[in-house]
RNA sequence: GCCGCGGUCGCCUAGCCUGGUUAGGGCGCCGGCCUGCUAAGCCGGUGGGGGAAACCCCGCGCGGGUUCAAAUCCCGCCCGCGGCGCCA
């Protein structure tokens, strides 16, 4: 990124002063997003409009503001009856420039507000595919059938992961909760609440919620601050926590209320500091939240339909961080070694990915996913997701950093990572630790946040029926 | 849900009734002077925006209105506190 603006010295948003400076480098980070760079041009072109416009405004209010406040100190008549009448006929000449400011203005913040984040040069350029895996962890059990495109995409691209072969075809997530621990019912959920909604049962119930205990746990374990945040927030501060895109396609509504879900703890823990400074001597602020998340998933079709990979609503325990522009590199690289962390003590074999210019969302600079082996499908799914948002939140929320030295303000970065989301984490137990009488063994690092409970499960989960052999 | 009171530039607070100097003061913080060092003391700064700068505009919970002029008057909303009602 462009190393003499991350301090926004100017007090100014990184991006804005990018805009204003070289609108051009500008464009070439939203080229590599892929998307439209016109929105720069237009962004630049309403920036410019504006600020002339609101000079010439500001020169007639200074006039008007003279005149008027002469009124006040004139005794003769005559003549505060002609200070009001120049002051009517100033008033009137701002009163149409005045709304079309009021317009350009408008305009003017949509479209600074529709910019993305700019792109960290450690980013991958081009689309999803480009994406690139950086590390490869755990050994993962590879059904012979998958071995060749495992193979292809680990061994053959330079990662020598060690790995299991395994002669039985493991059961998918879905078949596992539904059918051969009977645990899960998502077709009478699907007939009251619709697709993609589930019953969990029994130990599943009491997997989900030692998944949580044991990311709040380890998290609050290494300094990070507990918080239960408000599930729902209003509309003002949603849309400045996301992007537009976001927010239609995963973001809930209250009816008859100006309240929204949240589709993370991340949007209520982004929020805890809104229109409010940060002083560098305070930073970084490490937060771990534990909440429901709703989400509408509307873009998604029909991917991932069965069992609870993709649905919507689970409990997550997420990773927030408020930090200073120079140590934000140095935090998203610890908040996803502490996911990584968190996957390793669970034993489940993922791989960290460098998500591409192209598939990032809006906000984030700079974007790693945790994946992890699903070995039913033969593929890698993603987990963990850690962003380094930088100041693109800050700035639509108005978090300001102030520096003790000189009283210099700018933006804080804020970044975010999950620790563990509920359900995606149960799909992964379930394909991961079964064996071939569907027995599934519960990793040995939740045992300690299920043995408090008299009916919780000890060690494994036994089948109800034997899987359909392949 | 109803009634009453309140929301002031990081925090506390004055101003509001009775519209018109640069929104005054205290604390905190930043910078400077002084000092052997520290403390105290003194001086200045401490919201957003435009401008190279001088300087100017905007800002008293949010949004409207009245007026030449609004922290101040009027209306709506949000939040907080107290009381009543309702629910558990």
């Amino acid at each position: 990124m462009a190393d003499c603006l991350r301090e926004g010295a100017s007090g100014l948003w990184s991006i804005l002063a990018l805009l204003r400076e070289n609108p051009e480098e500008l464009k070439r980070h939203v080229a590599k997003r892929l998307m439209d760079t016109s929105i720069v041009d237009r962004a630049y072109k309403l920036d410019v409009e504006w600020r002339s416009l609101l000079t010439e405004i500001n020169q007639l209010r200074h006039r008007h503001n003279v005149v008027s406040r002469s009124v006040g100190k004139a005794s003769d008549p005559e003549e505060r009856k002609k200070l009001i009448a120049e002051a009517k006929r100033l008033l009137e000449e701002l009163s149409h420039k005045e709304s079309k400011l009021k317009r350009i203005e408008k305009e003017r913040e949509e479209a600074l507000l529709a910019l993305p984040n700019i792109v960290d040069d450690d980013v991958p350029v081009g689309d999803e595919s480009s994406s690139k895996p950086l590390a490869y962890w755990g050994r993962p059990k590879v059904w012979k059938g998958f071995l060749e495109a495992f193979r292809r995409e680990t061994v053959e691209n330079g990662f020598n992961v060690d790995y299991e072969v395994i002669e039985w075809k493991p059961v998918g997530h879905a078949d596992m909760l539904e059918n051969v621990l009977g645990l899960g019912n998502t077709l009478k959920a699907g007939e009251v609440a619709g697709s993609r909604f589930y019953y969990l049962f029994e130990d599943i119930v009491w997997l989900d919620f030692a998944l949580l205990l044991y990311a709040m746990d380890v998290l609050t374990s290494k300094g990070y601050k507990l918080v239960l945040p408000p599930y729902m927030l209003r509309y003002d501060v949603m849309s400045r926590v996301i992007d537009l895109d976001t927010f239609r396609d995963a973001i809930y509504k209250i009816e008859g209320e100006d309240l929204y879900l949240i589709a993370t703890a991340e949007h209520p823990l982004a929020a805890l500091y809104y229109k409010s400074e940060l002083y560098d001597d305070e930073l970084p602020i490490k937060l771990v939240g534990v909440s429901p998340c709703f989400r509408k998933e509307a873009g998604a079709g029909n991917r991932d339909l069965k069992g609870v990979f993709r649905v919507h609503q689970f409990h997550k325990v997420e990773q927030f961080v408020f930090s200073t522009p120079e140590d934000s590199k140095k935090l998203h690289e610890e908040i996803i070694n502490n996911a990584r962390e968190l996957f390793e003590g669970l034993g489940l074999p993922y791989r960290i990915v460098n998500i591409a210019s192209g598939d990032l969302g809006a906000c984030a600079a700079k974007k790693y996913d945790l994946e992890v082996w699903m070995p039913a499908q033969g593929k890698y799914r993603e987990m963990v997701s850690a962003s380094n948002c930088t100041d693109w939140q800050a700035y639509r929320l108005s978090i300001r950093l102030v520096r003790r030295k000189g009283m210099e303000r700018g933006y804080v970065h804020t970044l975010n990572s999950t620790g563990i989301a509920s359900t995606r984490t149960i799909t992964a137990i379930l394909e991961n630790y079964q064996e071939p009488d569907g027995t599934v063994v519960i990793p040995k690092i939740l045992n300690k946040y299920l043995e408090g409970f008299k009916r919780a499960p000890k060690g494994h989960i036994e089948p109800v029926r034997k899987p359909a052999t392949t």
